[in-house]
DNA sequence: AATGAATGAGGTTTCATTCAT
DNA sequence: AATGAATGAAACCTCATTCAT
């Protein structure tokens, strides 16, 4: 009797906003998000350019969604790291989870780095992002000195830049036969010495 | 009227051509290729408007003349190590100079990163900066290979990965405080293992 | 099913339509016709945006029906003049009367005088009130005949300069602390002279 | 010799920045800010749409400047109030200035008035304008005190509500057949009891 | 009667590029 | 070689209006 639709609405209003977000990670990470028109997403996404307006208040503001919800998913194999259990396995499950993320969805790492080298772009999320950073490098730390190794600090500067280093050629420079699983590998090898004798 | 002082001519051009590209590395790198006008750089530069097309086709012919010089750069270092020697003390040279470039011209490599990360825009220096990257990786792997490391081929991954990844924390993520020569010891460090013993 | 309550429909429509017409009468006023979207309208009437498709033909069309019945009520005070009577009464009790319209509706003028003063958007009604402004000063004339004015075309166009001059400063310039009363007075009193002495 | 233009460059923009001016009065004043576009003025002034961004930072800087020099142009007949001699005489010379100077430019003063009684537009040359109307008040206060009217401030409003009620009449709702003159000498007259008698 | 998602024309603004001087 | 006024395409964004429910 009531002439209105109930809650059916918002699946629509769900579908239609991830339509756009989805179209506009395929091609923020491809062309750049400058380069990226409201046209060129409204046209991927099949709507019409205003309906974009609808979901998001700005071109800006659609992209900060995006990274926002991409910063969150980063943040997830990090998480395992708190919880207890041998430093050596943890951080083969942290490296393991991060590399299987970037290669499930490349795209929105792709993007996110890009972003990430922007400067302009990136002074609006830089503070989220370092403070990320920073925590992240902290708990890597833990993680070494836990392990005893002789350098803490020193080993998590070099364990966050391998990880970028790989995820970077893994992503851009040589996207066919990067051999990921041998040094994804490799760098978990590199720290089983520090691995606790068992009993 | 008459052609006179026909050599000094010249010595414009190439004082006005450099001015213009120092000023759009600058501002291509502070604020990205998209964000950053031919208003901005000819200001920069304090020429007019109009002038830069004497000297450069485009825009974009501007930034891939700042890119191709770039790379040429960025090559120098490599070409140490097709110089006889111990390779690792070659390794460490090289290591050196890479980073000791990137320190003196933040700026280049921020630029450079910054637009390799652009996949539309890579596309027209892709091939290039693809050979290159190759290259690089055949030059280190010979080079482990000299040093009869295990896994040549890996550790030349490893390595260019690793190099990237700290170029990549220095300029973007931890412009303060980062400590570059402590990581680049500990690199450079790693591979002490290989050095042939003196006689 | 059944088509109840039919004269209950009638009530909501008109509800629904008056407060369209009170929330677009607020907004034009304050905002300008142009600066007021059909989303606030609806926000602030509390409807949904399509509604006032189902009231009115357009937005254009919602202002005419506020400006119909806004020059309706401007024209109420006039009628009072063509009664019988002392025409030196009929006036005062005119000026009172449209003053005192303005005091209760401040907004509703506010709207008027800021349409009027749009060419382009007058031009649809300018017909309409182009006969008014004929027939009040047709009007305002006979009065000063009977007052035996000597130049009584003359000064029904001083007396509507006038009011239209003190109500503009009334509703825009001076909002705070305009001596309305007074300046009515002093208008009125300037007719006494013609008074018809009593018996 | 030298390949660069002279100062005629001054003399090329003074010419376009006029033509977008006067476009933009005529079209203002006509159709009212908003509704005139950035492409209608660039039509009529025969120029591009983004030539107008050279002279002008946007349309509303543009409207702006045109209310800036109007204002100033209102003020001179002003002026003419604080030069000594007789106050009767004064108050003539500044009403017949008034006057002409609307009749000469009609559409500035129509312009003038649509954007003053536009609240939103208004609000950002408010201050200003406020300013002006009290000052007149208080020059027409003083003026009238020196004739030794009896209520010098309630004649100060009426005098101010009057001229701008004929003001806008005759811009406005009655363009032809407007008796502009004739209603100029009675406002003069009225004031005529208050010339000081001639020795 | 009522809703609000969707459309698309049109608005303001930016900017790479051209060209007369 | 050098200037900067001028162009026009294209960007972002708004909003009156339609329509399925």
């Amino acid at each position: 009797m009531a002439p209105r639709t109930s809650e059916q609405l918002e699946k629509v209003r769900e579908k239609s906003r991830t339509r756009i977000m989805n179209a506009a990670i395929e091609l923020f990470a491809k062309k750049g998000y400058h380069a990226t028109s409201i046209s060129n997403i409204a046209a991927k996404a099949g709507i019409a350019k205003g309906l974009m307006y609808h979901y998001f208040k700005s071109k800006s503001d659609l992209l900060d969604e995006i990274l926002k919800s991409s910063l969150m998913e980063a943040d997830e194999p990090i998480q395992l790291l708190m919880m207890p259990g041998d430093p050596v396995d943890k951080l083969a499950l942290m490296i393991e989870g991060t590399f299987s993320m970037v290669e499930q969805d490349k795209q929105r790492w792709q993007l996110l780095v890009s972003i990430m080298t922007q400067y302009e772009v990136l002074a609006r999320i830089r503070k989220t992002f370092s403070k990320m950073m920073q925590s992240y490098l902290g708990i890597f730390e833990n993680l070494f000195k836990e392990m005893k190794a002789p350098q803490p600090k020193l080993e998590a500067y070099r364990l966050a830049a391998m990880i970028d280093g790989v995820m970077l050629h893994y992503i851009y420079y040589l996207p066919d036969g990067y051999p990921l699983a041998a040094i994804k590998n490799e760098i978990i090898q590199q720290y089983a010495k520090y691995r606790k004798k068992k009993k």
